[in-house]
DNA sequence: GAGTTTGAAACT
DNA sequence: CAGTTTCAAACTC
């Protein structure tokens, strides 16, 4: 399918790349491009996605920016007509999709074409968008453009589109998924019927006062929109909708658009229904814009998803309307959960697989790994909700949401492969994000539904993270009230929500878990003087502000899921260890807990520590620092390369050597081991210090090869011990050899184009450095490598050690950019490798914009070296 | 449940 | 920017 339209999705791909970055469903449109690998590698790499991301989210989520939708609801609307075509079309395409892998039902074909013709018919006002909305622009266009082609593109482009929309204008999101869901054909309702009675109608039932205040916004849009008679059929729609989802489950094709609902509603509902319920005593903490829009996002989500169903021609009561936005949640949430168990198994395996990974995405629809404080919002928020936590996050990290979400695809991606890894890696990635937006969903809809248990069950908890956040934000949402108890705090995570026990601090530092994660304190929160709550939501959106002003960053997640974002050079990455590969954006700072503990906020995330951390003797669990695990790969290779280097000794200069050595050993292992060069480096890695400065100094003062080799050694042999202690927990990963977690970051997220990358990046600067580097590079990173830049790199500390140029060698000029990019945790850490893994730009923007950023890095050292 | 330990956050 | 203090969670008993 793909294949044909390849060219032309690319095309779009990129711009709706874009979008979607913009977007947090860049999960959806993975899942469906899933089919084509090459797309969604195109989609992954175009370095545009992240930066519009950024901007889209910039423009809604930044307090600063009131968002664009809230201003102009109209014009939305008109978009949101182009959406729904596109939508249609996609979903058609997915619907075809869904019927050959799964369904197969030949109704999905008719309803395409239905949906053509309600596409057809339907206007693109691509007049209406505005500025801001640019982006939808262009994902109109595409879509318009992919839409008169075969369905498979439409497919692509459609999702992509909605879910770039989706970043500009929740609401947009919802609708265009709406449309999609309306896009099913009858027989896919009839399937969707039967779904229906799983049981989300329970939680719809629930839900159902918010859907009617979501029809009354619904109402207000379908006014915009067009005709009443649309109303009708949106709610129609909306029962389709929610019968799709509910079929969606049934079928893998459904699954992706399920997940899109469910992304999309999900969160949407889960706002709304906290909002309109005001059940959660931990509310997330509203921006003082935001409340109101949260309000009207919520409800136009909703109504949105209704107005989408317009275009579906199909009966339906208003009731159904009603249920929904929450069907889907429920729908979409069992639907996940029947996807993660597996019910979609018989149908394709590769669909399910995407569906899991739009599952997951769907589902989580938040960074997975993320956030102790701003990802338990994300989480808790629905993408309505996140676009008021997005005000925050916009404050202090532009494009965080759609870093966030970018990141939640690539993480739902990345489980969604887990054939290319072990099932383990799979599961593991599954763990963390999943988990966590499991277990989200869960607390969110545990009460309603059993099925949130099912899903939950699939995804065990693992990380504290998630606990802390998901459990607190989700039984806050779910029961504010009641569900708190005393102390409960981060330890319990599937027992409740978190609580706080401030005494002093009033709730209003980020001392207090509830007021870090961005939500009010709870009945359940023991604390005293608490200013965390709803009726002080002016004094503490003050303080959030002026807490932000001095640390944009503070509400901004902490745990960044970038497996594959980090550098694939990344000593991370190698000893990555962390199960969604997230790492701690500032790393820690244990001393005597040795990040064993949930002191350390890596450990307590469940991630391993990086090169950010300055963490003595560090332990954790989830993955020490870089040392160890580089030490233990690095090992071996500099064991060969050192080897080698007394060879070359002779002949080259020692540091040429070591490069050679490096690029050697680098590239016949290339993809699989471009850490390892680094491992090695790694291996005097923190400590390092000493050996840093130590090698340093030998590479400067006498440049002795061996000196820099027996630090390596030494530092292994030291190190090498550690290593084996991480593998306890993290049997997983651990097991994995460095070079094959590497792998797995890459190829999970990039299927094919991660590998060349980090081979080629690592490598090939390195290598090229080596070559030119002897005479000029050499010189300048040698003399000029401040000693800041240097300690700096410490991931890398090996290669400093190993030669100066390699400091730079890896990436010289992009980490002094990446450093100065990124926040000051990269300074601090002052490790190059970091730099890389962390956005340069917004250090929330996960997976995506890291990704862009390395690719351009990549592209950019390669060609730099290559010249 | 009380007390201690720990490290982040805040402050100087 | 570094060092110190404050704070609340995490942990131990």
């Amino acid at each position: 399918m793909d294949s044909p339209e390849a060219s032309k999705i690319n095309n779009i791909s990129s711009s709706l790349s874009t979008i979607n970055a913009a977007t947090n469903n860049p999960s959806d449109e993975s899942p469906q491009v899933q089919e084509s690998p090459f797309l969604r590698f195109v989609n992954t790499l175009s370095p545009i996605k992240p930066v519009k991301a950024s901007h889209a989210t910039h423009g809604f989520l930044g307090l600063n920016s009131p968002p664009l939708v809230f201003k102009s609801p109209r014009i939305s609307a008109p978009h949101r007509e182009t959406q729904y075509s596109e939508r249609l079309e996609g979903t058609h395409l997915s619907d075809t999709e869904t019927s050959q892998s799964n369904i197969g039902d030949n109704s999905l074909g008719e309803a395409h074409s239905d949906l053509k013709k309600l596409n057809s018919q339907l206007p693109l006002p691509e007049v209406f968008i505005p500025v801001a909305q640019k982006d939808f622009d262009l994902k109109n266009d595409a879509n318009t453009q992919s839409s008169s082609p075969p369905a498979s593109v439409d497919e692509y482009l459609a999702d992509p589109v909605d879910d770039q929309m989706y970043p500009v204008n929740p609401e947009m999101e919802q609708s265009t998924d709406a449309v999609g869901s309306s896009s099913l054909t009858e027989s896919e309702k009839v399937i969707l019927k039967f779904d229906r009675s799983d049981g989300p109608s329970n939680i719809a039932e629930e839900l159902l006062p918010l859907l009617e205040e979501s029809n009354m916004v619904h109402q207000e849009r379908t006014e915009y929109v067009e005709n009443p008679a649309t109303i009708e059929g949106e709610k129609n729609g909306a029962e389709l909708v929610s019968q799709e989802h509910i079929n969606l489950g049934s079928s893998s094709g459904a699954d992706v658009f399920d997940k899109q609902y469910c992304h999309d509603s999900l969160p949407q509902c889960t706002g709304n229904d906290q909002r309109h319920h005001s059940d959660c005593a931990p509310q997330l903490m509203p921006d003082p814009i935001q409340v109101v829009k949260e309000v009207e996002n919520c409800s136009e989500m909703v109504s949105t998803s209704q107005v989408n169903s317009e275009n579906i021609p199909q009966d339906g009561s208003e009731a159904s309307l009603k249920y929904h936005g929450i069907r889907r949640r429920c729908l979409q949430f069992g639907e996940a959960a029947s996807v993660v168990l597996g019910s979609n198994k018989s149908h394709v395996k590769l669909n399910t697989t995407s569906s899991n990974a739009k599952m997951v995405s769907v589902t989580v629809s938040k960074p997975p790994g993320i956030g102790l404080h701003l990802n338990s919002i994300i989480n808790a928020m629905p993408p309505s909700c996140a676009s008021t936590t997005g005000v925050r996050l916009s404050d202090g990290l532009p494009g965080s949401k759609s870093s966030i979400s970018l990141h939640i695809v690539e993480n739902a991606t990345r489980s969604s492969t887990p054939s290319n890894m072990d099932g383990q890696s799979f599961i593991d990635t599954r763990n963390e994000s999943n988990e966590t937006d499991a277990s989200v969903v869960a607390d969110s809809f545990i009460s309603e539904s059993p099925i949130l248990t099912e899903s939950i069950d699939l995804y065990p908890a693992n990380a504290p993270d998630k606990r802390r956040v998901s459990p607190t934000d989700a039984e806050e949402f779910n029961h504010p009230s009641t569900s708190r108890k005393k102390k409960k705090t981060s330890t319990d995570d599937a027992s409740g929500p978190k609580t706080c026990n401030c005494k002093k601090s009033k709730c209003l530092k980020l001392y207090c878990d509830c007021f870090g994660a961005g939500i009010f304190c709870g009945d359940g929160c023991a604390c005293e003087g608490c200013g965390n709550r709803v009726e002080f939501q002016d004094k503490v959106v003050e303080t959030k502000q002026q807490i932000e002003s001095r640390n944009p960053q503070a509400f901004a997640p902490k745990i960044v899921p970038c497996a594959a974002d980090v550098p694939p050079n990344n000593m991370e990455d190698v000893n990555m260890t962390t199960p969604a590969s997230a790492r701690h954006k500032r790393g820690c700072n244990c001393k005597r807990s040795k990040c064993t503990k949930k002191y350390c906020e890596c450990f307590q995330a469940n991630v391993g520590c990086s090169t950010g951390c300055r963490c003595d003797g560090c332990m954790n669990a989830f993955g020490k620092r870089e040392d160890f695990v580089a030490m233990e790969h690095a090992s071996s290779n500099e064991r060969e390369s050192s080897i080698v280097e007394e060879g070359l000794d002779d002949k080259l200069h020692k540091r040429q050597k070591i490069v050679t050595i490096r690029t050697d050993l680098l590239r016949p292992a290339n993809h699989l081991s471009p850490v390892t060069p680094l491992l090695q480096c790694s291996d005097q890695g923190k400590q390092g210090a000493k050996s840093r400065h130590s090698s340093t100094n030998l590479t400067k003062s006498s440049k002795k090869p061996r000196s820099s080799l027996a630090h390596s050694e030494s530092n292994d042999s030291q190190k090498n011990a550690p290593p084996t202690h991480s593998s306890s927990t993290e049997n997983e990963w651990i097991d994995l050899p460095p070079y094959q977690l590497s792998n797995r970051c890459g190829i999970r997220q990039l299927s094919g184009g991660s590998l060349r990358w980090r081979g080629s990046s690592p490598i090939t600067p390195s290598a090229d450095l080596d070559d030119e580097s002897d005479g000029k590079l050499f010189d300048i990173l040698e003399d000029e490598t401040p000693d800041v830049l240097k300690e700096a790199s410490t991931p890398i500390k090996s290669v400093k050690a190993n030669s100066p140029i390699r400091k730079r060698v890896s990436p010289p000029q992009s980490h002094l950019l990446r450093i100065g990019s990124s926040s000051s945790g990269g300074l601090k850490s002052g490790r190059k490798f970091i730099l890389q893994s962390v956005p340069s730009f917004p250090p929330l923007t996960p997976c995506a914009d890291s990704k862009v950023l390395n690719d351009n890095e990549d592209s950019g050292n390669s060609t730099d070296k290559v010249t």
